[in-house]
DNA sequence: CCACGATGTGTACGATCGTACGCATGGCCG
DNA sequence: CGGCCATGCGTACGATCGTACACATCGTGG
């Protein structure tokens, strides 16, 4: 029997208050203090809630990656053949980097702490390992990784490209990543 | 006539010492205090060198940059065909992702800095747009764009991924990104 | 040879950080 | 209804940070 006052939101709003202010500041910028205020707790929550920085970045992390991997399973799972994938994925791209800043930066944030961090490497490789599922549905392995890989680049050259993606050129790479190359009678030797 | 104790080498060295401290211990944890220890130089010579933390940032990140560029433009200078250019890339990936967490780790942080600040997200730019002139060599335009970003893609899982990456998968991947994709008869409608 | 100015450094200040810890609060059992 | 204990919070401590600034050092012009 916990007490009436638990206040089980309070955790979550704390996670999402997190993610707002690295969205925002950056994992730098991101302090006990300036979550708590955002979040509209006290400082004293912070520690009461989370053991430390490492557990709320975690957890909040976490959060992050499985909200987008979400997005990739509902965009893929309702594509009834490869071509459908691929528009899936067309539009994945598109609809996702296009209207989200934040989830660029969040990204971004999450890999550098990834190349640093064990814990924080297991949360990228879980993530990526879903979305690497969800293109599995539709394209042999392999091609999972060379799709996985574009998307990515794609991806990450929105945020700092200055002017907007063509969405006929994402088609057309998509199209040719999901091809295989037909090797030309072999030359000499 | 400038002081004979003057010592140009000096701002060299904190810039270089600058990029080793940040692959190790991150842009977060890279401060005058640690920088000026590697570089074995004293605290006050950081402010005299650099007006401030992000103009240190600033060169450094830029002559990083400007370092792996180079090796861009080599590689891909001396290709003499497209299939000599497109060993070039693999090379490349090949070579500067697996040797060299370094490297990967750096591109993270200045990616980083890069979403948040428009000094850095210019340096990027720069950087981006030497590589792909690079490729400008032997592609045209679009399929630069879609090389590149997976370049990028390939560059940023190796550094997540737990296994190596497979050397004959990137050879397919960057035939059939730079494959024109060909449109079969179009179906109904 | 002396004093001056350019070049470089040691130190100290105010701000901010993560975290620990003692205390307030208010449901619940006897 | 009164005391107890789980729940949650305010505050303070030690560490570290960027930066400013007074001072040391030494080549050099007069």
């Amino acid at each position: 029997m916990a007490s009436r006052r638990f206040d089980p939101d309070r955790r979550d709003r704390i996670i999402d208050a997190a993610l707002d202010v690295i969205a925002v500041q950056g994992v730098a910028g991101a302090s006990h203090r300036k979550i708590a205020e955002y979040a509209g707790v006290p400082l004293g929550s912070m520690t009461y809630h989370f053991a430390s920085m490492d557990e709320l970045l975690t957890e909040a992390f976490r959060r992050f990656g499985n909200s987008i991997a979400d997005r990739f399973d509902q965009q893929l799972e309702q594509a009834i053949d490869v071509d459908g994938a691929r528009l899936a994925v067309v539009d994945l791209i598109h609809l996702d980097l296009l209207d989200s800043q934040r989830d660029l930066v969040l990204t971004h944030e999450l890999y550098t702490l990834a190349a640093r961090k064990p814990v924080f490497r297991q949360i990228t490789r879980d993530w990526m390992a879903r979305s690497r599922r969800a293109l599995g549905l539709h394209f042999d392995p392999d091609t999972c990784r060379m799709l996985d890989a574009l998307i990515e680049g794609l991806f990450i050259h929105a945020a700092l490209d200055t002017e907007p993606h063509d969405r006929a050129t994402t088609v057309e790479a998509v199209a040719r990543i999901t091809t295989p190359h037909h090797h030309p009678a072999r030359t000499a030797q």
